[in-house]
DNA sequence: GTGAAAGCGCTAACAC
DNA sequence: GTGTTAGCGCTTTCAC
């Protein structure tokens, strides 16, 4: 005859008290070999180890948060985990966190600044010791959330005229004027664009960022911005570029080069100019954004820019674990990392 | 002159003390509006809401886990961030949590299985209430440890033949088995594979599991296994696929057919093809796995096999959050999300 | 080098 | 419907 009480309990988990029960020492000294093992006797902390491997004792942090006030959660807010850029961040600033013990708590929003608010709440929760976030664009109640909570700020992948804090990034209206000047330039003479639309909340901040400063500097050239093409809301991907570039063509056949706000999209152009016969770069130019790996191995390989978001990623992590979270005094940062054309043969004539 | 014993202390967030000090009540009160609001009447209701948008409060969870033994967290661990199926799986996952208030706690380990027991290890030390991780293989002390946390375990995107709990996923086997098969039928001479290779703990051991379901049903079929060619190490992308048909077209340039593990190693081999002046599918046709985007864009479109992996995702959250969180004692369910073939153009030969 | 006491901010349990 | 008490499993602080 079964227990239903007995069976139903799961067995409790060993605490740290069980732990000290064990080698015959107050919880105290097991509290010290698991975080200051030198201030313990090395005979005792042979003990105390023997007792946390036999009973297989993994400390409690939800306790150990309470009561040191250190959760050891940094939170980490992206648009979307489905993007090859924003995952690698993740990459690069988990790898540095994990080093100081830190654990990265990771939520994303879809592209949706009202969904951004709900998980910093949520987040908020887990008292994180310091937030990052894809920057720039936030509603008022983010910002006076993410003030409230007395901790680091980092806002990542753009760099902000009136940053919150701190801000790790690069200019992505730079990002759209580089990609015009190139195609200006070279000569081209009907200069499109396609990225996404961004509506209330939702959209790709970012890349219409992008798309400005593309459209900035088409205009200090004196061209026309009609082949400017906002398509689709965000995320932008192969067939979002496919797509965009079928309306593009079908309006504006003359078109000869076009900028695309992502990699993705441009990818989506070339596959779809691969199936309607028209050659790149001969008959349309294409340019992405984000340096992914697809775009090395398209034919024709990729000309982009290169953001290096790796060590975007680490750079945040150093810049937390380093100065940040030691020092709550410390100036607000805006650190640029840079970009870099690559030049590969999706356009056409190139310039020496 | 500045207080620099104020200003290095940061404000200390309020607590429900401070709430229930604003609007007058019992702190236990102020507990019961957040938790079970119409257990309290209307107007003290009222009450402690403003005094809470007021102050800002936001509950800490930390607190409240140690309190109520609910952590609120499901731990996932996946081989990278950096796949689209992966991070699709942990989209449906986290959306069916997230509406019964779970919030998932992400680690990945870079298809590395000491490091999935290492930050299993982290993981378990925030008492999540559910651990997910991906399948079939794993070190002993893994196991071990899984079974120690008495919560439930569950291995996705496998189905092993002896599943520590639950398990939700598919076949690889019978991926590869039905990839070899489809090639057989279509009467290919020359059929090879692509994969990587695993050793020790490290390396892709679903997709090997894939690539030996393809050699069994290979030797069935009284071919040989000699173009099944295990290059290099996870995780497989386009330039794995461009380098390693490349070495099979060297050595084999008969070869008339090649499963990839991948469509990122298929796509990879198209491209590849694409420059080598090699037709696909007229000299080479090809087939992948996973049906990602860049598969459909392609010319030709990629034949692949296809998993719907955000419904895996949700399928696992619904098990979660409706039977094995709610009763610790349902049996162990292995649940199968089933397969299906994608016919596109790159393999040559449809059969009717 | 080690231990005892207090308390982190909540919720469970029970009283009224 | 509301309040009181106790305690979750740790770390901080201070005593020895």
């Amino acid at each position: 005859m079964s227990n239903p009480e007995a069976s139903s309990r799961r067995p409790r988990r060993p605490t740290i008290r069980d732990v000290s029960r064990l080698s015959g020492v107050s919880h105290m000294t097991v509290s010290r070999v698991i975080s200051t093992p030198d201030r313990v006797a090395p005979a005792t902390r042979e003990r105390v180890l023997e007792a946390i491997t036999s009973l297989g004792y993994v400390p409690d942090r939800a306790a150990g948060s309470l009561s040191s006030r250190r959760s050891g959660f940094v939170a980490l807010i992206l648009p979307t985990l489905n993007n090859a850029n924003f995952a690698i961040v993740a990459r690069g600033l988990s790898e540095v966190l994990h080093r100081q013990a830190y654990q990265l708590l990771i939520a994303y929003d879809d592209y949706d600044l009202a969904a951004e608010e709900s998980q910093l709440t949520q987040l908020l929760a887990r008292r994180p010791e310091a937030i990052v976030l894809t920057g720039a664009v936030h509603r008022p109640g983010t910002v006076q959330k993410l003030a409230a909570a007395g901790v680091p700020v980092v806002e990542i992948s753009d760099l902000p005229a009136r940053p919150i804090q701190h801000a790790v990034g690069f200019s992505n209206e730079e990002v759209g004027r580089i990609a015009a000047r190139y195609f200006i330039e070279r000569g081209f003479a009907h200069i499109g664009a396609i990225g996404s639309r961004c509506v209330g909340d939702k959209g790709d901040y970012r890349g219409d960022t992008r798309l400005r400063g593309f459209e900035a500097e088409l205009r200090a050239g004196g061209r026309s911005l009609d082949l400017v093409c906002r398509y689709g809301s965000a995320p932008v991907s192969f067939g979002h570029g496919a797509m965009a570039i079928g309306r593009l063509l079908d309006q504006n056949p003359d078109v000869d080069a076009v900028f695309a706000v992502s990699d993705l999209s441009a990818v989506g152009v070339v596959m779809e100019c691969q199936r309607r016969g028209v050659l790149v770069p001969d008959d349309l130019s294409v340019m992405g954004f984000g340096d992914f790996e697809i775009g090395r191995e398209i034919n024709p390989a990729l000309t982009t820019i290169h953001v290096d978001f790796y060590a975007l990623g680490q750079r945040v992590g150093e810049h937390l674990t380093e100065r940040a979270l030691v020092d709550c005094n410390v100036d607000a940062v805006s650190l640029d990392v840079g970009l870099r054309i690559i030049e590969r043969s999706s356009v056409k004539g190139k310039v020496r």
